[in-house]
DNA sequence: TGTTTTCTACTATGTCCATAGTAACATTCC
DNA sequence: GGAATGTTACTATGGACATAGTAGAAAACA
């Protein structure tokens, strides 16, 4: 079984998203990220202080070997973002993802190569395997 | 245009749930209803709070001529969330609609009748709107 | 009418989180 | 080597939130 992923706070998580984009680097590296990206940047301290915190909890790995430290994401981009998404469908959509899909379509959240993608996806599934069942899966817990 | 919604935090929003499920209610109607649903649920001061602040913010309706006070929504269901989803698509997804839905179809957490119907869906819309663009609508502000 | 129950209003508490400052340490550069 | 700069470790602060208790008013009941 894979180990449980930790909580990650949403300040974390763009601390995350930046070291995912360029692989390993210093605090100073994902500050400047952070800083090129959106205009209410955290101060070096304040990015400093989240590394630490996923260090500690396991998600970052941190080369000491090296000043300044370097750091790398221990934990894969797809694994956190369908865990948010898990829990975000739960929580808002009560676990009905259709009707949450539906709605992005509706309002034009996607584009028309989205939607193109999705329907030759859902066609090819449809063709290989012809069930997965009525309902989907359920929160566990 | 449409009065800037407030602010609903997670717990509020499980009030809120309640009486777009129910039309209206009085403090303990829901918290009955959420009991039923919830191990955890909070206790009857607890939802009085949430929804005494639902109702400062202007997001419930309170019939106070009535003991006990009988509350009701007085924003849609659709509209609060569509915002959520909005959100969560800018912060975890950037935006990314498409990457999103594509997670869920591969995910299987869709059922195949789900699938039919954005299948359907998204035939008609090619069909009569051959074009709306190619990138998905951005985060205004 | 006196007692019990329900309800409302106000207040309190603890946690989580985002933010960042300060002091100490290392590195670099004259 | 000494000054300037960058880096780390530790600590602090303020706000948001979920939770719920208590006091007092109202209603129900016996």
């Amino acid at each position: 079984m894979t180990k449980e992923l930790p909580h990650i706070t949403s300040a974390e998580l763009n601390v995350l998203k930046v070291l995912w984009r360029i692989g390993a680097g210093t605090v100073r590296d994902v500050k400047d990220a952070l800083s090129a990206s959106a205009d209410d940047a955290p101060a070096y301290t304040t990015v400093m202080t989240l590394m630490n915190q996923l260090a500690t909890k396991g998600v970052l790995d941190v080369d000491r070997s090296r000043q300044p430290f370097v750091y790398r994401a221990r934990i894969r981009r797809e694994r956190v973002l369908g865990e948010r998404l898990q829990q975000f469908v739960q929580q808002v959509f009560d676990g009905q993802a259709g009707e949450l899909v539906m709605r992005l379509v509706e309002e034009a959240e996607l584009s028309s190569d989205d939607l193109k993608r999705i329907e030759a996806r859902i066609e090819e599934l449809e063709r290989e395997g012809p069930s997965r069942g009525a309902t989907p899966r359920r929160k566990k817990s």
